[in-house]
DNA sequence: CGGGACGTTGACGGTCGTCAAAATTAGTGG
DNA sequence: CCACTAATTTTGACGACCGTCAACGTCCCG
């Protein structure tokens, strides 16, 4: 069991620490051996991330054999561009710490945040289809990813069974994922919204061992609010609502969930008899 | 060379019928090998489809040996669904003939229409990740799909590089998709809604052989305002100012694009210096 | 031919977007 | 470390867009 509170602290504090590992809690040694001071290599088979990663369901056998996979480390400074739309594909990437925003862009410069991946999830499948990139990844704050070069996914997961597997579920959830997300830009209003994004975040968070009623956002309430479909006023003035209600408290980006149930209530509302 | 004209024709009166093939025009021998009253076995090698369908890009050996992925054919009654939200999965499913909606729902009865499909196109990528599906797959026509059980393509996609390839395609396009649905519902208004609904139908139909400018209308109104997260009303009225504008010309169901351009201006409205 | 599903149109109201201003915070450079 | 500027957030007033409700018209199928 994890002391949430006490990584709650941790998120909190060790934000932009590129030392520490804030996302995951989970005590094993580190997972990097240095090969000299340019390349890195890393070994999937020892990542705190192993049970919300890539290797999910593998054999420790298995697991040695795609450490291959992952062809090197790389840093991201908040802000910058892990891949931007137009880029050519090589690659998907495993968050190892940090936390992506993915957006679109209408020709006419209208951008739509389509998503938000925090450790342990993988970026880069819109690339896939047309061997270029369709969304930019942005840091929205220091992060590392693992590099896993497309083909080399491809030539070992003929070989992996649970390996293959892995890759269609994890581009199936992605799929399920977005149609949530349509069901919710398509048919909830404002509050609803913001009631699943909160839930949703502070359910992922807490199966990184967070807690689940307490939240930092990584994201201005304009990316908020381009995730859900509103103005940032909106967003705003929604949150002071919840606030009103007595069922969140904010901080500016820190968020204490005071009434789960009352957030589950907003979303799917109970029919009365 | 299609002769479209004909070929609209051709959709908008064999609708229903089980003998034609009306969404493909390539005059090739039927694909269907009858081994008896029972079981039908179909083949890739020579489906009007194959262009558009799974086997994209494979050579002609390796088409061959796809051939096996399908196990039967499935015909469909309009009205009837192909799969429903919690049933187990089993299979992926290529659309031969007919029209699809997929929609998921909220527990508390909404439902959200996430994607009309048609000839050539794959249902059922949504139940990979949990071996359940999470929609329901509703037959808007009679229809026709073939059935491909996962287990197999997972085989086969092992040994054939393309097919491997092919199949991470697809669903990487299905994630593509679903982001620039996020984008016109998260940031466009009912009218550039609409107009995107329209091109991006014509266009799929253009690639199977159908006029540019002429199409069916397989949905209710209510069907599209799902999709497009607008009510039937909204649907309706920004029908009649498209035919007031002289955009369109709408007879219920049948709609004849007149001004493509239009319709494009409005989707991404063009900066004027 | 009749009933039901589907589509159209109008009137009205609510939700959320727009514009604006002020408060608070974060980031930068001296 | 502090001052200054930019970025972000909050709040208010107002209006537009679209949803709701209702009535009527049309088409399809049995």
């Amino acid at each position: 069991m994890y002391h949430a509170t006490t990584l709650l602290e941790n998120n909190m504090k060790a934000t932009h620490s590129e030392e520490s590992h804030p996302l995951i809690a989970v005590k094993v040694a580190s997972n990097v051996i240095e090969m000299n001071s340019h390349s890195i290599k890393v070994a999937c088979s020892n990542c705190n991330l192993r049970e919300l990663c890539m290797p999910l369901g593998l054999s420790p056998t298995e697991l040695e054999r795609i450490d291959d996979v992952v062809a090197n480390r790389r840093k991201i400074k908040r802000g910058a561009t892990l891949f931007r739309n137009g880029e050519k594909f090589t690659s998907l990437y495993a968050i190892r710490t940090g936390f992506f925003k993915t957006c679109v862009a209408s020709e006419d410069g209208r951008d739509q945040v389509t998503g938000f991946q925090m450790a342990g999830e993988i970026v880069g499948l819109d690339g896939i289809v047309n061997e270029h990139h369709t969304c930019d990844a942005v840091a929205l704050e220091d992060a590392e990813v693992c590099v896993m070069p497309f083909d080399r996914i491809e030539e070992l997961s003929r070989e992996v069974n649970a390996l293959q597997r892995h890759v269609h579920k994890i581009m199936s959830r992605e799929i399920v994922r977005e149609n949530g997300v349509m069901l919710l830009l398509g048919s909830m209003r404002a509050e609803e919204r913001l009631a699943a994004f909160l839930l949703n975040l502070v359910q992922r968070l807490h199966a990184r061992g967070f807690s689940q009623s307490e939240l930092i956002l990584r994201m201005t309430r304009e990316e908020i609010g381009s995730y859900l479909g509103l103005k940032l006023e909106t967003v705003s003035r929604t949150f002071s609502k919840f606030v009103d209600d007595g069922i969140v408290e904010v901080k500016q980006r820190h968020v204490r969930i005071l009434n789960t149930d009352a957030l589950k209530d907003i979303v799917n509302p109970k029919v009365c008899n």
